[in-house]
DNA sequence: AACGTGATTTGACCTCGATCAAACAATTTT
DNA sequence: AAAATTGTTTGATCGAGGTCAAATCACGTT
């Protein structure tokens, strides 16, 4: 695996994600000194529970997904991360252990940044510290919605929640295409694949239409009182 | 519903929580500065989703369940905050609006720190900021392991798994009292109360015994291989 | 266009845990 | 101590979703 500097696309996505948004420009440099790129093909783990781990991480480009074993080899996924989000920022504050897997679903491009640099850096600039802060409390809220939705809904209803979480407040008709395969869709909503397209073609008699990663919404309204 | 200031008990229980053990005197005592305190019967709601919220809260004593409410008005338990802990802590992140529910269980007191504050305070105190950090990933894991825990283990597993949590590494034989009613636990492991109750029926075959809330395990080894 | 591989759907079956009802136990109240 | 209230257990039933197997579908290759 070759570690490569940050090409000038690459810093561009580091500075447009969210995490960065709010820096200064000498804040996002000092974060970016130093920081590594690695390419990896699909099902590649880029960590493990318990390992070491002395680094926070980008999607460049790609999908990452972050899971947990169970002792049978089960795996349940805590979080599914897109391009220009950061992950694995936990293990930073927890010894530098992972407490969980990551894996490139399809071939990705990831970026690395010292989480030594990054820790000393947010005593230095509160505004690393306030966005660290806010990173951390919205992957909190992230599993939190997901532990109240596995709890309150069933499947249609998750994957209702979901498609609308994809439709701007305004429109009662709206279609987009799956960011994911199906597949990665399911273990995002803690669902078997079949239990995800049973879930849609339940759906389809409130108006959702499915044709590959095509998703249709005909009724808002159904689907919110689904 | 008084609000007192703290008094040296109460100071007390905050400076030994897990919030402040790493904080210095002035931060401690800056962050103090303006606390409140309330007392709640039983069942009382200390605050709301999406309600506007400008503290930070801490159990003084009693406990405290954060929840989400189902469209349907059912509800699923996001954590159980006992004596000593810090929440309510993302509103403040989040515009100051709560995202979740929070009732006390049983008569209890609660302190609330002025947000403002605090936020103000974690820019010029890196040691606050650090100790936020920590204080939103323990929150983040707390999620993360319910989340996992839910879709891999089942629930006389996820039992198991909780009394384990409260034994000591190196015994076989251990015996301890629950912090709280058996209702109570049933929601904090997202079961209803017969399923916890069949859950411990099905662990006595592993050397579980159950009396009222005491607990005693009698071969640690069976109940990790459950 | 015919193949081959992998993704998705459908069907059949089965397990886990929710729900409702009732028995029972443990409290608090009187 | 008896009564009343609240918490816990047990039994019976049911539905949601997991699993396995087979059928289809979708695509990139040849």
């Amino acid at each position: 695996m070759k570690t490569l500097r940050l090409n000038s696309n690459d810093k561009a996505v580091l500075l447009g994600s969210r995490f960065f948004e709010t820096l200064s420009a000498a804040a996002s440099d000092a974060i970016l000194e130093g920081a590594v790129v690695t390419n990896h093909e699909e099902h590649d783990i880029l960590f493990q529970q318990d390992e070491p781990v002395d680094s926070v991480f980008c999607v460049l480009s790609g999908l990452v997904r972050v899971y947990r074993l169970g002792k049978d080899g089960r795996e349940a996924d805590i979080a599914v991360f897109p391009k220009g989000e950061l992950f694995g920022e936990n293990a930073m504050f927890l010894g530098n252990r992972a407490t969980a897997n990551a894996q490139a679903i399809g071939s990705s491009t990831i970026a690395r940044l010292d989480s030594r640099n990054l820790r000393k850096l947010a005593e230095q600039y509160p505004d690393i510290a306030q966005a660290l802060m806010e990173l951390l409390c919205r992957h909190g809220q992230m599993a939190e919605d997901c532990l109240a939705e596995d709890r309150l809904l069933t499947a249609p209803q998750r994957v209702a929640s979901y498609i609308l979480g994809h439709c701007p407040d305004g429109s009662t008709t709206f279609s987009f295409r799956l960011p994911f395969q199906k597949n990665v869709l399911a273990g995002k909503l803690g669902l078997a694949p079949e239990a995800l397209s049973r879930a849609f073609s339940a759906l389809r008699r409130s108006g959702v239409t499915v044709k590959g990663r095509m998703i249709e919404i005909h009724d808002r309204q159904a689907l919110e009182r689904f």
